[in-house]
DNA sequence: CAGTATCCTTTAGGATACTG
DNA sequence: CAGTATCCTAAAGGATACTG
């Protein structure tokens, strides 16, 4: 169960994950950011990379004569998608409730 | 989405929750701290406290002769259940298939 | 286009000592 | 027993410049 949680964790992992699972098809880098503003370009390549390492996404550079990386869900990544809806269904019956913790406390 | 993993993100996070959610009776802080090795008095009382403003965790000081707290999880708590056993079958089905990232790099 | 490299600040979290 | 307080280190993440 913590493992699962890590690899969702992170401040950009939950959105960059679910782009590619709501889509068949693979997404570029650069519409990936799109996608997911403001991640910065250093912040995507990491979770990118961590996803590939871990199995839940394949990159796929394209050299052609207009070169670039699409990425996409592999059949991994692709079956955590119920539990990802589960906590999205959770998260719009719920959201009312959770009170806001004021800070972070430390 | 972001939202229901933010509440369960954090280091201590699930274990904490998942033994409250596991009993119906409330626990004491040593007996959480005992369930949840290694965690420190410091983050037992900070995760406790944000579980508490967050509403998904009510606290329950006895002044009895030998006194001590209580916690128990809410309504609200206990209807994350659902979401936190989804992660743990996900987990048990799919543990072989991740791979373990080298480094979490940075 | 899709990255690296570097610098910097913020946050998480461990260790330890102390207290009503 | 159930906390606070303090100090410290490590990790996360932002900003910016550079590159095959």
């Amino acid at each position: 169960m913590v493992m699962a949680i890590n690899l969702i964790a992170g401040k950009w992992a939950i959105p960059v994950l679910w782009h590619l699972l709501l889509t068949e098809d693979p997404l570029r880098f650069t519409e990936i950011r799109r996608r997911v503003p403001p991640i910065t370009q250093k912040e995507l390549t990491k979770q990118l990379r961590l996803f590939e390492e871990q199995g839940l996404v394949i990159r796929k550079p394209r050299p052609t004569v207009s070169p670039h990386v699409e990425y996409e869900a592999t059949p991994l990544g692709r079956s955590f998608y119920g539990a990802l809806d589960i906590l999205r269904l959770w998260m719009i019956e719920h959201v009312d409730e959770v009170q806001q913790p004021k800070i972070r406390n430390s």
